[in-house]
DNA sequence: TATTGACCTTGAGCCGGCTCGAAGGTTTTC
DNA sequence: GAAAACCTTCGAGCCGGCTCAAGGTCAATA
């Protein structure tokens, strides 16, 4: 698959692939002209790297994981330290959002009587 | 209060205060030899900056609505309006987070198993 | 009164994450 | 076999959100 076809499947652009590529999160074949092309498991890869910078993740830890799992095994630990700091980055990020959403209902459900009460 | 004391109090650097005056969502009085002072009011509007920024909304539609809010009653359809997009953006990141939430609990808990199953 | 430290402004720089344009090669389609 | 559609690289540019440096002012303390 090239990558324009990738880029469509994915809801991404060419250059971001590219992109991504340049720094280091994908390496797909290439055609002996020099034309990438993308199997199935890069797909998986790159549902999995869109999957955790929609949340957050920056690029960079995305990258480390990935380049600890294409190491192959014997850094299971270095992967789980990885994932359990995301995760705790997440619970954060997810208890300030909840903090956020309570803020944003009372504001919306209770708007005149905030009108009086407080400024903001 | 001047501008160290509520970055203190806060928990944001001065030079970001003066980087929120400068894109227009405060506007602190000043002393007569040009010194930031900041009232009660000022620490409360900036809590809520903190926690809309914190979750995601843009600074530049923190600043429209405090410009509504500001400018006085007559415009709270817009305000609505503007809580209503946040809402419902938070609430797709809040679905996006609590997938990459499960996927992150799925490849911790059960890591040696996906180590034979699934290459990331 | 001299120094120290907190304040001021302006303007530039940085980082993450793209996004675009130019100049050219390849492949598909008519 | 030519045009259209796709691909390539490289480098620059953009945006949001800060962050820093330079050069100057103000206020309090030794």
């Amino acid at each position: 698959m090239k990558i324009g076809e990738l880029a469509k499947r994915v809801g991404l652009t060419r250059d971001t692939l590219r992109f991504y590529e340049k720094i280091g999160l994908f390496k797909p074949q290439r055609s002996s002209s020099g034309i990438r092309d993308y199997c199935d498991e890069d797909i998986d890869r790159l549902r999995v790297i869109i999957c955790f910078k929609d949340s957050g993740i920056p690029l960079e830890d995305i990258k480390q994981y990935l380049a600890l799992v294409d190491h192959g095994p014997g850094n299971e630990e270095e992967r789980l330290a990885i994932l359990i700091k995301s995760k705790k980055r997440l619970q954060e990020t997810l208890e300030k959002l909840k903090k956020t959403m309570d803020l944003l209902d009372y504001k919306i459900s209770h708007y005149e009587e905030i009108e009086n009460k407080c400024k903001i």
